[in-house]
DNA sequence: ATTTTACTAGACGATCGGTCTATTATGTTC
DNA sequence: GAACATAATAGACCGATCGTCTAGTAAAAT
């Protein structure tokens, strides 16, 4: 018996073959993203997240298991979204490596300007909840942290290459200082409604290279 | 009629005159402070409060009209009980301004890890939740940064005196990003339950200051 | 028509901040 | 001591909201 003999045999509806196509689905995780990027995981309710796309609420727990599943899914689409963003400008070559992270951090801030002030980094909000999240969470942010620090820390070994950086350099610990202020530099650009820190924060950053 | 006889037609029990010296008050704002400083605003829950000391809840609206106005309670004493910290290290005329700034650093650190990295700062911790907090609350984390900017602001114009910082430095931003810098590196050590990032913060940001 | 799956409607218990009434404890004046 | 008034405690209760679940309908195949 083959497997198209097999499949006629089988009566009734069909299982859906992919499960990760559906618009309602794709809906609900960028609706997800946007929320948990505004207000994090414990403020976002799921009833909110369905609201926001017209979802009754019922369908939530047909396309995920849990909200920590869903959450889990959230910030993989988030970090997958960021890492294609830092890319493009920590790989642009028509600009040197230090200009790229000033590429991206203006980029950044006009998306932050863009929804006034009310999104930040779904990572660095996340990160401050970790205590209260569920287990799991915090590795999966750890990791994601320490793919943008290697970027960075990339960024910054081509720049030595290019004499924009001295070799005495520790580019792994210079890039985790990156993120480290650059999520400080958000949460209070946030706080003051204001891009000047994010401003004030990439001019330090930058005069305080050694060179 | 004077107000000896005033108070001699009054029968019955006095108002007690002064409200902020209950031993109970000031052990639930304590356990607050304990609170927010480890979950923040919303995930520390009345009940927890009470619970952490064994105070009914009863009490807790003899005490504050409020958790919004509890809550700001809460905030001015841990910053006062910060800027006193801030104070003892940052005046500390045994060191020199740099070496003040290490000493504070290494004081909070300290505190952190005797903590098991389940408390952070608990301004940092409602400056991220700002979105969601009662109005008014966005106002008074601003302007504790704004005093702890200031003081380490005074720190540096002194180094700037005894030539350990150069004169073209610009203090108040450089006051900032230590701020920024710090919130974030707090935000992080809690993350990855450890001291690295409040060290790797320290070292990075020293190195940086223009001499 | 029957079978199987995709999807939905709304109930459910737990918990939240907040309010309420009742009760006990304490201190002052007559 | 009796009468009085406030301090403080006790915990039931409310409406709202949380994440989750069960029972059902709609749709697509045989």
């Amino acid at each position: 018996m083959n497997s198209l003999a097999q499949k006629n045999t089988r009566r009734g509806r069909p299982p859906k073959v992919n499960h990760d196509n559906h618009d309602t689905r794709a809906a609900l995780i960028r609706s997800g993203v946007e929320l948990l990027t505004e207000h994090g995981f414990f403020a976002s309710g799921i009833d909110k997240i369905l609201k926001k796309i017209g979802v009754p609420k019922g369908s939530f727990y047909h396309y995920f298991s849990s909200k920590e599943d869903f959450g889990r899914e959230v910030i993989e689409n988030y970090a997958s979204y960021f890492a294609k963003k830092l890319d493009t400008h920590l790989l642009n070559v028509e600009l040197d490596p230090i200009q790229r992270i000033g590429s991206f951090v203006e980029d950044a801030k006009a998306g932050i300007q863009k929804h006034h002030y009310k999104r930040g980094c779904l990572v660095g909000n996340l990160e401050q909840e970790v205590d209260v999240l569920p287990d799991g969470y915090r590795q999966l942010l750890t990791d994601i942290f320490i793919d943008w620090q290697h970027r960075i820390e990339v960024c910054l070994r081509e720049a030595q290459q290019q004499q924009l950086l001295s070799t005495n350099a520790n580019c792994a610990l210079l890039a985790e200082f990156f993120w480290v202020g650059w999520e400080g530099a958000v949460s209070r650009a946030r706080l003051t409604q204001s891009a000047q820190p994010l401003e004030n924060f990439l001019n330090q950053y930058l005069a305080g290279l050694p060179r």
